[in-house]
DNA sequence: TGGCATGTTGCAATCGGAAGCAACAATGTG
DNA sequence: CACATTGTTGCTTCCGATTGCAACATGCCA
């Protein structure tokens, strides 16, 4: 393999000056430094970094920590956090968390490449206390979750607004009979939707059913949620799922298993805005979640923490926005018409 | 930061001894090995690969390159073969290839941790020829692409075969008049499907109207398609779409933009088998794509390059598995009916 | 022309762990 | 009891690049 060595050799300079030429702070004359770029890059040769790490003790690696994705918006994350942490001077490595694993099984072997820091884009509430005894390890921050009650790093949609938000949509729009369906059981992000979403419910006089039957954020079951729910209230209203698989869920489970119509008979909202919810089959009323935004705040805390290690953790929230179309009505007006009152979702199949 | 000197002096033996007790293959008395093991856990003590790799000369890391998904299927992919790849023993890295960034640029950083494969799941042409200029370089392997007329490794589904397989099932349906709606232009995944598709369609006797004009596999451009479709030829029967996306898409624009119902007026056939696909919203005939299968068969074959590293280059395909549903019916009974005849496609919308 | 500042380069030690070789201890054999 | 064998450990060199320090060349000014 080429190495600094032979760049040296071949122009007849020290390793010292190659290594100089490579590193923009060193001092080395310019037409030196030229002479050994071209060449290096005729021969194809880049610094080891395994070498370079050794003394220079900065790794300028970041590990993202992931397990099985339940969630289409997790790839767009996943991409983009990468592609900014790339631009920010980061080499990303990936590291998968298997179903039935925990993350301190991988934790050391992701630990033997130094990364200065870890981005966990999956559950675990054990996590930080693995790093923590890692000592002067790397800065963890945890990406649309958080462990409630500690001093953690994460960044997060701000799911407590975003549910206040679909609640005051709903209330303005006349519904009287609200329901929540939540996801994977004890996700902060769940919790955080339905909160938000209970307690604007509350102030408005109006208690919402919460159905916690699912045990992941997935299609399925939000499907099974519409028998579940409609047996115990069959005057429902409006059902805020607490994302959009889980809200197409439901509303093929509504339309197809129980013969209910959306949006006539039952408003169906969701969260995150994934791109098939804007698509006419299914043109769902949801509320967009901001994951480039995320993924760009999370790459500034990066920058930050690089500056000042010693940054005092903070919960960066993200808002995102309501994106009103066709899956709620309003009921205020005798009749009530869809909110967007162009064609009715699906009436032409 | 921990280093093995630490634990060698807390142990009182030398480093040596606790590299060794590292090291599966090196003779340390067990009970040596113990003591190293258990005093490196509480100290949460890994060895740090830059520095082993030196000497060793082995990096174990596996690069992955993605651009932009534009499909859902890439981050199962991505997943599953971070996973398999993690279980053979590598760490993975994730170099992300910016739009309109080209795979070059993006080479030398991701060649200074010297990675032994580099697995690539955006199409470059130009990739290899870098890549060979590198001398004993990593080895390299195509995921679900490959680059005609080169001898190169590659992974990708039996393209070809699920398009003579959706041919075959088309024509003993009693379709007469089809269409192709291709992807991402010289894409050999749209290519193959779209060849495939035509030569079975040719030895019937039948001539594929082919449509060109997406500039990549969106919903957008499947939508889009339908349109210009129709305007050719009135009278098409079955369109087969480059990938589920499209295919939905085109649905969309036949159902929403022209009023055409599908399945009874045209069947539309997809390639991919994403998770919406089976949803009963779109109830998509289609063909599935063998992603896990795909991710295995490229850690087998870097398991076997590993051991055999002047392995001649070989094309792997993967066969899929037609899946029929509600999208199609069977036009050569008169009337016709859809494929598994229990309740037409999103009818009670 | 001598002295000094400035710019450029090489030397050598260093980072953390791997591995060949030698040293040493423990055990078995004649 | 001497000696060989095996098992275990430490010493030392090395991997490839970085960096403080010293050495040297060059140009400027007095």
């Amino acid at each position: 393999m080429l190495s600094a060595r032979q760049i040296a050799d071949d122009l007849g300079v020290s390793v010292s000056t190659v290594t100089r030429a490579f590193n923009p702070g060193a001092n080395v004359a310019p037409r030196t430094r030229e002479r050994v770029l071209s060449h290096a890059k005729t021969l194809g040769y880049s610094p080891n970094v395994f070498a370079s790490t050794l003394n220079t003790q900065r790794t300028r690696i970041a590990t993202i920590f992931i397990s099985d994705f339940y969630n289409p918006f997790f790839a767009e994350a996943l991409v983009t956090l990468t592609e900014e942490l790339q631009n920010a001077g980061f080499s990303v490595m990936l590291f998968h968390i298997a179903p039935g694993r925990t993350a301190e099984e991988t934790l050391p072997e992701a630990m033997r490449y130094r990364p200065e820091f870890i981005v966990v884009m999956t559950a675990t509430v054990t996590f930080q206390r693995a790093i923590a005894s890692a000592g002067a390890g790397p800065h963890l921050i945890f990406f649309n979750r958080y462990v409630p009650d500690t001093q953690t790093f994460s960044v997060t949609c701000d799911n407590r607004l975003g549910g206040r938000e679909l609640a005051d949509f709903l209330l303005s729009t006349g519904h009287k009979r609200m329901a929540y369906v939540c996801g994977t059981p004890r996700a902060t992000t769940s919790i955080d939707r339905g909160r938000g979403f209970s307690e604007r419910c509350a102030a408005a006089g109006l208690k919402v059913l919460e159905d916690n039957g699912a045990d992941s954020f997935s299609y399925e079951n939000g499907r099974a949620a519409a028998r579940r729910l409609l047996a115990r209230d069959p005057q429902i209203d409006a059902i805020f799922c607490a994302n959009d698989l889980m809200a197409i869920g439901l509303i093929d489970g509504l339309t197809f298993d129980l013969g209910i119509k959306v949006p006539e008979q039952i408003s169906v909202v969701g969260f995150d805005d994934v791109a098939m919810a804007g698509w006419p089959s299914h043109s769902l009323t949801t509320y967009r979640h901001p994951t480039r935004r995320m993924a760009q705040a999370t790459v500034e805390l990066i920058k930050e923490i690089d500056v000042n290690p010693s940054l005092t953790p903070v919960a960066v929230r993200v808002p995102g926005q309501l994106v009103p179309r066709q899956t709620h009505i309003d009921r205020s007006a005798a009749g009530g018409k869809p909110g967007q009152p162009t064609r009715k979702r699906g009436q032409q199949r």
